[in-house]
DNA sequence: GCCGTTTTCGGCCCGACTGTTTTCAGTCG
């Protein structure tokens, strides 16, 4: 079976982890690291790339030694180096890598002094107070690491983007409102609408010395304190969240809110741009030879130093973008004002929480010109999933809601199971009826590659599929994606006239980021919907339009961004 | 291990905070 990109990006990440506690190059370890960083965010197989005998060596990050890796990974899907270095460093010892506090240098020195190689040794150690002792050790440090230990499995959680939504506003807005504060804007993976965050990033600027760091630590939801300085402060809230608060001049704000927006691969390359300008580029501004500040009042003072125009965060993950924006060719980003409708939701009728009428008005209010109705088919029990007959009557109700409703037109769908076999949960002469069909695989996950590849691409031969709902069929840290080939179905896609879907649910947002690239690489159509089961839900098109964003989609790469006639038409295969 | 408008060798982003030191190393972002 092809090795998939992550897979690649894996071992070279561990690798990285294995060098680094060996005390190797931090230099050679971060090559490792910009290498996987690469590999994850292509938009092409590299195993693929390898099979027709493509130049590697021409991807940013990759030379002769990495090329020649990828090509031995992708020929026995493991690596001997890997291997090598799993020999001379215990398993355990990467573990201890992920305790805060706890890096490459420290962990030397545990091994090498108490023989410590697991996460286990370090807790006894730690409680018998041997680590106070250590070189570079003392008693508060072994504290922090047996509170660190802990709370290992909640600190290093991700949160989802929707999850913090609520409190990130909250945070605004307090820090908003206290006297001598000019500016607050949220930075970091939040900012660029990643599909989770680790911790949330806030700049502060003010008018004079507000005492915004002891508001801050006392924000209501605050559990315990990390950090207090008089720049920077670090808490811990309730939910386990962390938040960076950092206080910056007014003259330094466009170049602090670039520098902790990120990401920190797209920093990197920008700083890289800077020296070679002969420039310094810091969290306070660009600086000449001379130490001046030449830009810092504006992200758009940043860029133009560099040559470049001022770009949206959700491209800033180093894919590309300082080459689009050097060339002025970046992409119009889609807003969520350019969508017409929502072609994915439920109703009472399956497992959705509101009727047709509440969706109808709730999709009336928002300013969709249409909303498609797509229940569950009957193999999908637990959610209550329609036969065809009832689905008929279903479509006769829809037609006579239709008859009353002004400036909005429900249109009639389903959302059918793909059984196991690539046949449809729904009989022809049903689909005939339907203005759109959305297609979903919602059993039989752990198909190999090839099967479900091959289920998928059944699916899609039936001239009456319209639409691969939620594709990779992954549920954000509950259920990985499918194993799917999906060059292999956007490229069957594209061949039938049919398109996939980007589900906005925030623990979907499937397609990802790097599948809506590789959508519009090809010209394949996407279509982004919400899969609302209520009415509150069909709000939720600003996480999918976020995701979209993030894969470089504008207005034309989506279908549902046309009017309902251009619309209707489009589904005619 | 990568990379080149100063380079095929010698660089590689840069600052804040903590804790352990007594001027700085380690870690983090």
């Amino acid at each position: 079976m092809a090795v998939t990109n992550a897979e690649i990006a894996a071992i070279f990440n561990r690798i990285a982890d294995l060098l680094e506690i060996q005390d190797e190059n931090p230099f050679r370890v971060r090559a490792y690291r910009n290498a996987a960083h690469m590999v994850q965010g292509l938009s092409r197989s590299l195993a693929e790339m390898v099979e027709q005998g493509e130049t590697l060596e021409a991807l940013p990050t990759i030379g002769k030694d990495l090329a020649a890796k990828i090509r031995e990974i992708a020929a026995t899907g493991s690596l001997r180096k890997l291997k090598q270095l799993q020999t001379m460093v215990s398993p355990g010892l990467v573990d201890l890598l992920k305790v805060p506090g706890l890096g490459p240098r420290r962990l030397r020195t545990l091994r090498d002094y108490l023989n410590i190689q697991n996460i286990e040794e370090l807790e006894k150690a730690a409680r018998q107070g041997l680590l106070r002792q250590l070189p570079g050790f003392g008693v508060k440090t072994e504290q922090n690491i047996l509170r660190e230990l802990s709370e290992l499995q909640q600190r290093t959680r991700r949160f989802l983007w929707a999850e913090v939504e609520e409190i990130a506003e909250q945070l605004l807005t307090y820090l908003r409102q206290l006297p001598g504060v000019k500016r607050v804007e949220m930075a970091g993976s939040y900012r660029r609408r990643r599909e989770t965050v680790g911790d949330l990033d806030i700049l502060v600027s003010t008018s004079r010395n507000a005492p915004v760091m002891d508001a801050f630590v006392s924000f209501a939801s605050v559990e315990r304190v990390i950090s207090k300085g008089t720049t920077r402060s670090t808490v811990v809230l309730r939910t386990g969240l962390q938040v960076d608060l950092r206080m910056v001049p007014q003259v330094s704000f466009g170049a602090a809110w670039h520098y902790f927006t990120g990401s920190k691969a797209h920093n990197i390359a920008v700083r890289v741009m800077g020296v070679q300008r002969g420039l310094k580029v810091n969290e306070y501004g660009i600086f000449d030879k001379q130490d001046k500040r030449i830009a810092g009042r504006t992200e758009k003072e940043i860029y133009a130093q560099m040559g470049l125009q001022w770009m949206e965060p959700e491209l800033r993950e180093q894919r590309g973008e300082l080459e689009a924006a050097a060339q002025g060719r970046l992409p119009k980003l889609i807003t969520e004002n350019d969508l017409r409708g929502d072609l994915h939701c439920h109703t009472t009728t399956s497992d959705g929480q509101d009727s047709l009428e509440a969706m109808a008005k709730a999709a009336q209010q928002m300013g969709h010109d249409y909303l498609a109705i797509t229940e569950h088919s009957q193999h999908l029990r637990v959610a209550r999933g329609l036969s065809a007959d009832t689905l008929l009557a279903h479509c006769d109700a829809i037609d006579a809601l239709n008859e009353k409703l002004k400036g909005i037109r429900l249109l009639k769908g389903v959302e059918v199971d793909i059984l196991e076999d690539g046949s449809l949960d729904m009989p022809d002469y049903v689909l005939q009826r339907l203005d759109i069909c959305l297609g979903a695989i919602h059993s039989a996950f752990g198909l190999s590659e090839q099967k479900q590849t091959a289920r998928v691409i059944r699916a899609m031969d039936n001239p009456r599929f319209n639409v691969l709902a939620h594709p990779s069929a992954r549920l954000i840290d509950k259920r990985s994606a499918c194993r799917l080939d999906m060059e292999q179905i956007m490229d069957a896609a594209l061949a039938r006239g049919c398109c996939l879907e980007l589900n906005s649910q925030p623990r979907r947002l499937d397609l990802n980021d790097v599948h809506c690239r590789m959508a519009k690489e090809r010209g394949l159509k996407v279509v982004i919907s919400t899969d609302a089961h209520s009415a509150d839900q069909l709000g939720y098109l600003r996480y999918g339009v976020a995701q979209a964003r993030r894969g470089w989609l504008e207005k034309d790469d989506v279908l549902n961004s046309r009017r309902l006639a251009a619309l209707l038409k489009a589904l005619q295969r």
